[in-house]
DNA sequence: ATGGATTATTAGGCAAACCTAATATATAAT
DNA sequence: ATTATATATTAGGTTTGCCTAATAATCCAT
C-alpha cells in the first residue's frame, strides 16, 4: 500500500543540499551536510549510506561524498523546480527577495515535471533565479555558475555581484537589508587582522561583513582593480 | 529539535477530507473517511482520536465525525490553497481540468498564507474553482455550496452543471473524456431499473452514468422541467 | 611515532503514520 | 430476543527519519 506521506522530501533534500556544496568543494564533508540539514551527524551517515546503496552518491570514509551521474541529475533536477518557483514568486507574486528562497524550498517537492515545465513555459524560460544563480535544464543540467567569493577580494578590488550562493533565509534577510543584491557594484576597502571581517562600499554605503557571509557573495571581479597574481588565477 | 518533514500534511487532508464528506452527510462516518483516503479503518481511527484530542473534531462512536469550528476553518484553508492552485494551474500554465486536482493536492500543503495571499491577489480572487466549487474566505469561511445531485434527477428533468463535487483524478478524467463540464446543459432520459446507471443527454451526444459518478455532478436544475415535488424540497 | 582532533560506526530509542489479525461492542433486521 | 452486520478497539509490527551516548577508526601536526 502507499502511505499518504511522500517520504522523499528528505531524500530530495540531501541531494540538493550535497550538490550546493559541491560548488565549493568536492568530495562534500559528511559534517558539512549535517550542518547545513540541521541534524546529527549518524543521522546524516545512516542516509548517505541508504543514498549510497541507491547509486545516488558515492562515500569515501574520512574524506566525504560525491554526487553520482544520477544522483547530481536528480539534485539538478529540485533545483530547477525551487529557482523557477522563486522567479515566479518574486516576479508575478511581488514577494521579496528575501523570502523566496524558503517558501520555493517547500513547493519544489510537491511539483512534478508537468508542473515544473508548464511553469517553465509560463515565465518565459529564464535562465537564472532571483540570486542570480543558473537555472537547471530540463534534463539536468547545470551550466558551470561563474564568479569568484567577495571573501577572496582584497582592500581596493571589487566588481558586480554575480549571484548569492544559496543558504538560509537568514543571510538572504541581512543581505536584503544592506541593499546587497546582484547586479550591484561592490569594493573592498578593508579587511581587519587575523582574518577579520571585511568593509565593503556599496552605492554610497559601508558595511562590516563576516568572512562566512562574504563567501556567500559571488562577484564578476573588476580586472583594473585586480592583482595580476588573483587574474592568473581566474583565467588560467 | 526539528525534523525535516512536515508531518502535518497527513492532518490537512484528514480535515479537507471530512470537510468535503460533510457537504453530504454529517457526522460522517469514519468508514467513508478511511475509502477515501485509502487506508485501514483502524489507521483512521486512530488519527480520528488524535485530532479530537487536539479539538478539531469530533467523534460520536458508532455515529461519526464532525469538525469543530476550528477544525472547519483550518480545512477550509487547505481547501482555498487547493482550489486557488487549481485556478493557476488551469488559467496561467494552460493545465487541463482534470489534472489540475491532483497536482494541486500537492502544493496546499507546502503553501503558508502569504503565498495564498499573493497567488490571490494575482489571480484577481476568484470565488470558484475550474470544476466551480468555492473558493473558501481567507478567514476559513467557505459559502453553502450550491446545486443538487445530478443523481437525484429523474426522467425529462435537466439543468446547468454548477459544480463537481471534488473527488479523484479518475472520475474527473472520465468526465473530461465525455466533454461533462461546469456551464453545460444536462437532461437526465432514462434510469434503468433497479436503480441503475442514468441515460443522460448533453449537447448532442448520450451518455450512461453509474449512480456513483451521478453522485458528483452538481446541478441548477431547469425549474421548467422540474416535478414540483422536488421543486417544494430544493425551495422549503 | 605518537597524541589529539576529526570522522565514522554501533547500540539503543522515539515518534508519526501506516499495516494485519483478532476481538469487542453497538446497531439494525428478522 | 436473537442474530447478523457495521463499527470500534486492542495487540503487535513496519518504515522513515530523526535522536544521544559511547566507541572505534583514521588523519594530521608536532
Ligand atoms: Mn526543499
Ligand atoms: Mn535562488
Ligand atoms: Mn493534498
Ligand atoms: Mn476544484
Amino acid at each position: 500500500m502507499k502511505h499518504l506521506h511522500d517520504f522523499g522530501e528528505s531524500e530530495e533534500m540531501y541531494l540538493k543540499t550535497i550538490a550546493e556544496l559541491a560548488s565549493k568543494q568536492d568530495p562534500i564533508p559528511v559534517t558539512w551536510v549535517a550542518e547545513r540539514l540541521g541534524i546529527s551527524t549518524v543521522s546524516a551517515s545512516e542516509m548517505i549510506h541508504r543514498l549510497e546503496n541507491r547509486r545516488l552518491l558515492e562515500h569515501t570514509p574520512y574524506k566525504g561524498v560525491c554526487l553520482t551521474d544520477e544522483g547530481r541529475r536528480r539534485a539538478n533536477t529540485i533545483i530547477r523546480r525551487q529557482r523557477l518557483w522563486e522567479c515566479f514568486l518574486t516576479d508575478k507574486l511581488a514577494i521579496t527577495w528575501d523570502h523566496v528562497h524558503d517558501l520555493a524550498c517547500r513547493l519544489e517537492h510537491a511539483t512534478d515535471s508537468m508542473v515544473t515545465e508548464a511553469l517553465a513555459d509560463y515565465l518565459g524560460h529564464p535562465t537564472t533565479c532571483p540570486h542570480g544563480n543558473p537555472i537547471p535544464s530540463t534534463e539536468g543540467e547545470m551550466p558551470p555558475p561563474e564568479g569568484i567569493p567577495l571573501g577572496d577580494l582584497t582592500p581596493g578590488e571589487g566588481g558586480v555581484i554575480l549571484r548569492i550562493h544559496p543558504v538560509s533565509a537568514l543571510l538572504l534577510r541581512h543581505l536584503a537589508e544592506k541593499r546587497i543584491e546582484p547586479g550591484k557594484e561592490i569594493e573592498v576597502r578593508e579587511i581587519a587582522p587575523f582574518d577579520g571581517p571585511q568593509s565593503i562600499l556599496i552605492g554610497d554605503e559601508m558595511h562590516v561583513l563576516g568572512r562566512e557571509v562574504a563567501a556567500h557573495i559571488m562577484i564578476q571581479p573588476n580586472t583594473e582593480t585586480l592583482g595580476s597574481r588573483k587574474l592568473m588565477e581566474i583565467l588560467g
